[in-house]
DNA sequence: GGGTTTTTATTGTATAGACAATTAGCCGCT
DNA sequence: AGCGGCTAATTGTCTATACAATAAAAACCC
C-alpha cells in the first residue's frame, strides 16, 4: 500500500523541498493523482528516498496551504477535492454561488461551437490568429431572473475534450472546475451600459447598467480559457474578504 | 545592540512558533515597532529565550510570507515598509495606482467633517447609530480626468487622529495606508446607472454606466473605515491576478 | 581615495531524533 | 450487533546541529 511512491522523480533542480512540492503538484495537476487519492506517508518518503521527515513536512505543509493537499493525522495525506477552492474563484461559478444563496439556479445553453479564434479573442488569450476553440454562449439564472450571460472561448490545444463536452446541462464552469482545477485566474471588472442586443439576451432594459467580469485562466503561462461575464448591475454584486493571516 | 528583545512576551498559548508569532506582530500593530525597525537575530532569539533557532526561524518566516516582515540574509529580519502591501489593496489607492500607469494624478477634498453616524452607514460599519465619525468626501484625476469619487467615513474610535488629519492634499486612501497599515479587507463591486446628481460630480452625463467598489477595512472584527469608490465604467478598470502559488 | 579581496553575521536549507496530539481501526465485552 | 476501550499509524511540533548561500562590512592593496 505504497499510494504511488514509485511516481515521485526529482529533478535535482534547487531546493530539495522544492523538488518534492513540483514533483506533486506535477503529479495532481496533470491528473495522474486523483482527487481523494492517498500520497505516502512522511515516514514512507524517509524510507523509499534518503530525506529528512523534516523536509518531507515542509514541501507537503506549504502545498496543504496552497490547497492542492489535505491532511488528517492518523488518516493521512490526500489529494484534495477541488469543489470548494479559494472561495474568489466561486465567484464566477454561477452554479454553485446562487444554492448557495437559497435562489434556485437554471441553466441555458445558446451555442456551443468550434472555430478559428477570431482576432480580439486571440489577443486576449495570447494565442495565434485562427487557433481552434470551443466558443460557448450561455446564460444563468436564479430565481427565474437572469444573472448572468457568460461568452466563454477554451483553448483547444490544452482541453481538447472540451470539443465533445456537453454544455446543455453543465455550464463550462463547472465543467472546467473538474477538468482544470488549479489554475490561476486573472480579473477584470468593469461597468458598461447595455446595447440593445445586450439588453435582449439579459432582459434589461437598453442602457441600463450591466458589470462585466473578464476572466481569464492559465496554467504557468498559458491561457487555458477567456470568459466575459455580464451581469445586470443591479441584481448582481460580488464580494470578496482577504488580508494578512496572523 | 538587541533590537527589543525585551518586548517580546510569550503568552503560553498553544504551539511555540505561534507565540512568537502573535508576540512580533502585536508589536508591529500596535505600532511599538515600526516599518523599518529591525527584529533581533535569529541566534539572539535563542540565546534570551531557550528555543531552538528552527522554531523561530519558522515563526520568522510565516510572518515574512503573511507580508509583515521583510528578510535579507546577513543583514537581518525587519518590519516591511507597507507601502506595497498586497498588490489588490492598491487597487483602491488611487494616489499610486494613477502614477503607475504613467498618467498624472490629481486630488481635490469636497468634505471634511465629524459627524455622528447615519443609519445606513452605522449598519455597514457594524456600528451603534450616532458614533463619531470622520466623513471625507474627495475626487481623483488622471491626466485631468475624474476617475473616482470617493466618499469615506472612518471610525474615530479606533482612529482619532483622523479628526485632525489634513486632508486637502492628501487622499484618506493615502492616509490611512500610513496610518492603519496590515488590516482585513472586504471589497464589493456592482454596476449602476449615473443619477444626475452623481453626473454632475463625475463629469459623465446622467445614466452612464458607473462602477461602484464598497470597501470595509477590519481590524480584527472592528470595522476601521468604510468606502464607497465610484467610477466613471468607461474610464476605469480593475485586475487583479491570484491562484495557488507553486 | 577607489577598487578588490577577505571576513563574518545572518538567513536558508537539510538532517536526525524525540515526544505530543489525534483518531481510525481493532478487540473484546455485553 | 452495538458499545467501549486499547493500539498504533500518522501528522504536528520542538530541539540540536550542521553546512550552504548571501551580502554587508572590514581589510587590503595600489
Amino acid at each position: 500500500m505504497r499510494g504511488g511512491m514509485d511516481d515521485i522523480q526529482l529533478d535535482g533542480e534547487g531546493p530539495v523541498y522544492d523538488q518534492i512540492k513540483r514533483a506533486i503538484s506535477g503529479l495532481i495537476r496533470s491528473g495522474h493523482w486523483k482527487p481523494g487519492h492517498r500520497l505516502p506517508s512522511e515516514s514512507e518518503f524517509t524510507e523509499h528516498m534518503s530525506i529528512a521527515r523534516m523536509t518531507v513536512n515542509r514541501a507537503l505543509k506549504e502545498l496543504t496551504e496552497d490547497g492542492l493537499l489535505v491532511r488528517k493525522r492518523r488518516a493521512g495525506t490526500f489529494v484534495a477535492q477541488p469543489d470548494a477552492p479559494a472561495a474568489i474563484l466561486q465567484i464566477v461559478d454561477m452554479a454553485s454561488a446562487i444554492p448557495a444563496r437559497g435562489e434556485v439556479y437554471g441553466y441555458r445553453c445558446e451555442i456551443n461551437e468550434t472555430i478559428p479564434a477570431p482576432d480580439a479573442i486571440a489577443r486576449h488569450m495570447r494565442l495565434p490568429f485562427g487557433t481552434r476553440l470551443q466558443h460557448v454562449e450561455c446564460l444563468h439564472t436564479a430565481d427565474g431572473k437572469i444573472v448572468e450571460y457568460e461568452q466563454r472561448w477554451i483553448n483547444l490545444n490544452l482541453l481538447p475534450e472540451a470539443a465533445h463536452a456537453d454544455f446543455s446541462t453543465v455550464g463550462p464552469g463547472s465543467w472546467l472546475l473538474r477538468a482544470a482545477p488549479w489554475t490561476e485566474a486573472e480579473h477584470t471588472v468593469s461597468a458598461i451600459n447595455a446595447s440593445p442586443e445586450q439588453a435582449r439576451r439579459l432582459g434589461t432594459a437598453p442602457g441600463d447598467a450591466l458589470l462585466v467580469l473578464e476572466r481569464r485562466t492559465f496554467q504557468g503561462d498559458d491561457v487555458v480559457t477567456y470568459a466575459r461575464l455580464v451581469h445586470p448591475g443591479s441584481r448582481h454584486s460580488m464580494t470578496e474578504r482577504f488580508g494578512p493571516g496572523a
